[in-house]
DNA sequence: TCTTCGATCAATATCGATTTTGATGAGCCT
DNA sequence: AGGCTCATCAAAATCGATATTGATCGAAGA
């Protein structure tokens, strides 16, 4: 193709096709000023020629970047603790990308603050709109957001006043249904393998156990009750503890994947075996089906998850202002392994 | 703190410290034109104010933006077919930062035209530099880049003739390794479990496989070295299928965490104990410590892979010229699972 | 005393896209 | 012919950071 020394910007373009750089601006972005005839002709020179708008020039003179930023959670350092955040992003990228906007992912280091982050995307104008998750109740990046009035959509919920766009999973219905399977297998001591406590999600999912287990009578014993980190390692050596002390569990509710292997693991360091154990787990990938026992598991893809958070996001972007209608809430779906 | 209508820019900075633009502007640089202590001053003001700059401003004047994009390979829908890659974000997130970079992640659509995910990157100017990984022999995205002259660093090498940097896993290292160790265990039928043969790794792992078993004065048998995409689906099912047959193998040699799992499902699908059988892995996390039996693994973990990637890249981006100074070949290191 | 140097200044140009302003011509209606 | 709309124009301003130029001013050196 022509490779002029010249870099193709919208002057060259301009001059390419004999039309102003007013017009061309226009027709780029189908302003309603210019023919439809000038608009397919400039679009498609543009397409031909492969110009691209430079972001440095668009952003500087209208304070948008076309992307949208994705805070990625801290991983420990040789632990897993975490699978398919590559799902979700491209969930988020799928969507996105349709509606013009690139997608940017900006993993946190684990202790930095998350709010020095937000300051250098929002005050370096890197992105137009935020996703992030494991929220807490009193969430200080909302706070942050919410006073700044920068747009951002939260996977999961917070119990701040003012009210903001969020997409979550029911995890107090997860842990709901999964006690209550568990209860009607016959399971009387069933652990809850939680994320630490102040996150919002693990509240919800409390909330779900205690449910489930006051209606059919029985006693809470926060011994069950485990607060953990999301890491494998953690968890494996919590159970492992737990099993060890006095009336130990015979069920487990797991809040991810990761957990699941680690609680598994736990088990089978001392000896037991996981199929002796009622096992209900959330996941947001298939990785437990590739794992024995396989668990009951409440299911919802992080794929979808980062669509979702990316619709409620462009909506927002384009100029929704009745928060309320950018909240979402949907039910994990319960699988059942088909018995081999 | 003086939360003042206008922005902070480099203008309201340069009038609240009562200094020209320019002092401010080559201060917050190191500028040797600009004295000490007044360095120190603009610097303390900037941190205090929370002054960043701006990207826009920052990109358009000098074509830099100071930010490292990672491209993250597709993921089928549904499946689960990474672990980890946040942690190789976050590996070149710790390195990048420190120097002043930003990090980017742009994920790939499966099926989509990377090529074209390069031009808007490029030409759009949201990078300085580009890491990605699943390299091919003649890759385009290799040669599009080398022509465009812009700055990257692939995860593995390929066979172009002009070089480039890249760091990459000593792939023909873990499996010959590992073939011998299976072979010194009694196992003469090893099926190895490879990606596609058009990546580069997959032909230096089928090359170490080689080695070891003719060196064993063993005939290579091709219908026990699967092809396969990355995925745990897959696996499984060739798996499957290939125990069915005629002198089926009775060792594997798995490329990632993922297939590992995979194919321990396949044979457990069909009655048959993973236990029985020899095994060894590549992992680039701990996740197979999770899993019974715990497979002979090849480690090297994705978080210090996106350290080093981006140590060569910053390197490059600081003008290193001589290429062959950015290749950097590292070792697996193997760990024998602990009988319990 | 004259010169040089270091640290700073103000003013201006530049990068690319958008936006505004006021103008121009062509075609249409009355 | 006069008035109007539509599609387009050229020119200039703007966004924020950097780079360049030539000037200033005090202190140090010859």
């Amino acid at each position: 193709m022509g490779d002029d020394r010249a870099r193709l910007n919208l002057k060259s373009l301009a001059r390419h096709l004999d039309l102003s750089i007013t017009t061309v601006s226009r027709a780029l972005r189908n302003g309603p000023e210019v023919r439809k005839e000038t608009i397919e002709r400039v679009q498609k020179a543009a397409a031909e020629l492969g110009y691209v708008r430079d972001v440095g020039g668009l952003t500087l003179r209208t304070g948008l970047s076309y992307s949208i930023c994705v805070l990625m959670s801290a991983v420990p350092p040789d632990d897993i603790a975490d699978t398919g955040s590559v799902g979700l992003l491209q969930g988020v990228h799928e969507v996105a990308q349709a509606a013009g906007y690139a997608v940017t992912a900006v993993p946190l280091a684990p202790g930095a603050d998350p709010i020095d982050a937000l300051k250098t995307i929002i005050d370096g104008r890197r992105a137009d709109g935020l996703i992030f998750d494991h929220t807490l109740p009193m969430d200080p990046r909302v706070r942050f957001l919410l006073e700044r009035d920068f747009p951002f959509v939260t996977f999961g919920r917070t119990e701040l006043f003012t009210p903001h766009a969020w997409f979550d999973i029911d995890d107090e219905d997860a842990t709901y249904r999964a006690s209550q399977h568990l209860l009607a297998s016959g399971y009387r001591r069933i652990c809850l393998i939680n994320p630490p406590a102040e996150f919002m999600f693990s509240q919800y999912r409390l909330r779900g156990y205690r449910k489930a287990l006051t209606e059919a009578g029985i006693d809470i014993d926060p011994r069950l009750i485990l607060d953990l980190d999301l890491t494998a390692r953690r968890t494996r050596a919590s159970v492992k503890d737990l099993m060890l002390q006095e009336s130990p569990p015979d069920a487990f509710i797991c809040v991810n994947d990761i957990t699941s292997l680690g609680m598994m693991t736990g088990l089978r360091d001392i000896g037991l075996d996981p199929a002796d154990f009622g096992f209900c787990a959330s996941t947001t990938t298939r990785l437990i089906e590739y794992v024995e026992p396989t668990p009951v598991s409440f299911y919802f893809p992080l794929q979808e998850a980062g669509r979702r958070l990316t619709r409620l996001m462009l909506r927002r972007l384009e100029g929704e202002t009745d928060i309320t209608h950018l909240q979402e809430l949907a039910t994990a779906e319960m699988h059942v392994p088909t018995r081999r």
